[in-house]
DNA sequence: GGTAAAGAGTGGGAAAAAGTGGTAAAAGGA
DNA sequence: TCCTTTTACCACTTTTTCCCACTCTTTACC
């Protein structure tokens, strides 16, 4: 489980470090891949693996299926950390992130996702003014 | 698995590198087709295999059936890659597929797509967008 | 609270790999 | 047999990757 909000240059070799806290659980292969929001997300294999197979559990026609595997797998880079704990960025989730020479590695439970510090900062606003009608709203189903 | 999206240049000799990653799993025969949208689609022998039989085992009519096959097997080319992990685009496929001096080679799972990067940018629009939806609509399910 | 030791953040250099283009040999057709 | 086309091999340049090193911060122990 991934916790925190850290913040890290990126060096001029597009590298980027991450929490000593994470690499544990950061050993083996990683997938990331384009945010729905504007950021990068980072999956352990496995955890990739499995939320591909939800998606790729429905069922959809055929046309869209190739489309929309043209954006899961498209779109994702598979890699590892290096001896310092750090990953190099691939530079076109790096650009479609607007990432430059600082990020924030932010844990998101399953996942870690990778925020430009301006549109961190405006997201958690955001995220801290929708959490009280989030959780308001679970409350109320019950 | 076939992950992610790079860009190479085509060269006089129509030859096209494929990322390195990839090139563990494309060490044997390789099968070249036509892609259903404008692009080209290479398998590994194996999956090429899985696909053919697949089709094969639905009962459709007979003369559908030859045609099917006529458009899948006549239009398929077998290659293999190159002693510094290329492959010599035919050039019925490459003109198929509009691909100039630049092409886009894209993961997809099980293959690997090969576009023109203009018509490739304007298919990773509405296929990022197709998936938002299907997530979307995954959520509502609960 | 201070000191020492360990760990983390950051940067750089060297070696390896990848991208690209060319030449020569082989194969096929005229 | 000769010419064209293709295929395999070779070579150079750039990029990437891996490893090492230094400094600063944090932690632990006295």
């Amino acid at each position: 489980m991934f916790l925190g909000e850290y913040e890290y240059k990126v060096d001029n070799k597009g590298r980027l470090p991450l929490p000593p806290k994470f690499r544990q659980d950061l050993r083996g292969e990683l997938v990331l891949t384009k945010g729905l929001e504007k950021c990068i997300v980072m999956y352990p294999a496995e955890e990739w693996r499995k939320v591909a197979d939800t998606l790729s559990a429905r069922a959809v026609p055929s046309s869209k299926f190739r489309t929309m595997n043209r954006a899961m797998f498209g779109t994702a880079f598979s890699l590892s950390l290096d001896g310092q704990g750090r990953i190099a960025l691939p530079s076109l989730l790096r650009t479609g992130a607007g990432i430059g020479d600082t990020a924030i590695v932010v844990g998101a439970n399953n996942c870690i996702e990778i925020w430009n510090p301006i549109l961190w900062d405006s997201e958690k606003t955001t995220a801290e003014e929708q959490l009280w009608q989030i959780i308001e709203s679970l409350e109320e189903q019950r």
